[in-house]
DNA sequence: AGCTCCATTTGACTTACATCAATGCTATTT
DNA sequence: AAATAGCATTGATGTAAGTCAAATGGAGCT
C-alpha cells in the first residue's frame, strides 16, 4: 500500500473533515479558508472549541496518543484548502531529526498553555468579559484607539466558541452598543475605545 | 556554577514550590504527598487547575516553552517530597534519545486531551454532575458496586478544582446524602450505588 | 475547660445566564 | 412574487449557582 506524506485538499462550506472518536492518520494544515474544532455532546449540541484560520495546524497533537483517535471533530466553515499530513510518515521524519522533535514540544506546550487560559477565562471571568476579550484578540493594529473588526464567523459560533446562548451575546452586544463602546452593523463591528476596553478587562469592571 | 541534573526535596504542609510567572528551571516529580497546581486571579481568589499525587509530575510541558516561566503556582497541600528535575538539561537528554522524546510527546498530547476533557466537563455539565464525576474518578476498584473513598484534601478545595463554591459542594453533597445515593462522615465519602451514579453521568440524568 | 481559629454548614436572598416563544430579517428556492 | 428556511433579536420567565451572613463544629493552644 502507498502511502503518501502529505496531500492538499479541497472541502466545502460546512463539510466534514473528520469526527471525534474517528481513527486517525492524518493532521491538518489550513492553507485557505477556516474551519472549526468542535466536541459533541451526547444530547446532540456542540460546543466549538477553536475556530483554526489560515497558516494554522489542527490535530497535530493527536497523533501521538497511543490509541490515535481524533478527540474533536472538525468541519469547514467555508470553503478551505487544507494539507493533510501523514501521522506516522511525520514521526519518521522526527526520530531523525530532534531539533524538529524539540519544536514540536514546544508547540504542545503553548498549546497546553493557551488551553489553560480559556480554563481560566472560563471560570473566572463573566459573558461580558469573554466577548470583549474575543474582540480584543482579533485586533492587531496596536497603534490605533479604534479598530474595524468584521466577524467571519456566524454570531451563533462566535456564541458557541466562548461558551454562551446566541441570545445572551445578542444582549451583551446591544449593551456594549448603547454604552456607546462599540457600534454593530451586521457582521461588521466597530470597536470606539480600545483603551478603555483594554482596562475594563484588566480590571475586570464590566 | 554546578548544575545538578536532580535533587530531591521536602516540602510541608502550604509550602509554595513556585509561582506563577516566575522563571523555570526545573519540573517535578512526586515521590510522596500532594500538591496544588493554582492559577491566581488578579482578585485574590485562586483556581484550583489540578492536585497532582504520588508517582506523577508536573510543570513538565513549561520547560519547552520559549520564554519559560511557570504557568501556574504550586504549593504542598500537606507534606511532601519532590524531586526535581532541570529543564535544560533534561532536554540535552532529550536530544539524544528520540524514543523517549516520542514519549513527551504522546505525553504531552495526552495532557491536551485530558484539558479537553475538564474543558467541556466545565461547559456542558453543571455541579452535581462534576462533583459525581470526580468522585467516580477516584474509584480504583472495578468489580464491588460501593466504594469507600477518603478524601484527602480539604473539601474547599475540592470545590475550586471543580470551580464551584464551598457551599454549592456541602449543598450538592447533603442532596446527594438525602437521595441515598452516598454517605458522608467528615472525609469519609461512601458511595452506595456505583452502577448507578455511573448511569446518572452518562445519561446527565442528575 | 475555655478560647481562638478555620472549615464547613445552613438559610435567606440575589443574579447572571439559560430557556422558551414570538417576531423580524435576509437569502435562497420555486 | 410568494414561500421556505435559518439566523438574529427581543421579551417574558425560570433556575442553578453565587453572595452574604450567621451558626455549627472541630482541632489545637493556653
Amino acid at each position: 500500500q502507498m502511502l503518501t506524506f502529505s496531500y492538499c485538499k479541497e472541502y466545502s462550506q460546512d463539510q466534514i473533515i473528520f469526527q471525534q472518536g474517528e481513527p486517525l492518520n492524518c493532521f491538518y494544515y489550513v492553507c485557505d479558508g477556516a474551519v472549526k474544532l468542535t466536541r459533541n455532546t451526547r444530547n446532540g449540541d456542540e460546543k466549538i472549541i477553536e475556530v483554526v484560520c489560515p497558516g494554522r495546524t489542527f490535530a497535530e497533537a493527536a497523533i501521538f496518543m497511543g490509541v490515535p483517535q481524533y478527540p474533536v471533530s472538525v468541519s469547514a466553515i467555508k470553503r478551505s484548502t487544507l494539507v493533510a499530513i501523514n501521522g506516522k510518515e511525520f514521526i519518521k521524519i522526527l526520530k531523525n531529526d530532534s531539533d524538529l522533535t524539540l519544536k514540536m514540544l514546544a508547540h504542545l506546550s503553548r498549546r497546553l498553555h493557551w488551553m489553560l487560559s480559556e480554563l481560566d477565562k472560563l471560570t473566572l471571568h463573566n459573558a461580558s468579559f469573554r466577548i470583549i476579550d474575543y474582540f480584543l484578540s482579533h485586533v492587531k493594529n496596536i497603534s490605533s484607539n479604534d479598530y474595524d473588526l468584521e466577524l467571519d464567523v456566524p454570531k451563533r459560533d462566535i456564541a458557541s466558541r466562548l461558551s454562551i446562548k446566541p441570545e445572551t451575546l445578542s444582549r451583551v452586544l446591544k449593551s456594549l452598543q448603547e454604552r456607546g463602546l462599540i457600534t454593530i452593523q451586521d457582521n461588521h463591528i466597530h470597536l470606539h475605545n480600545i483603551f478603555m476596553l483594554k482596562r475594563m478587562v484588566e480590571l475586570e469592571e464590566i
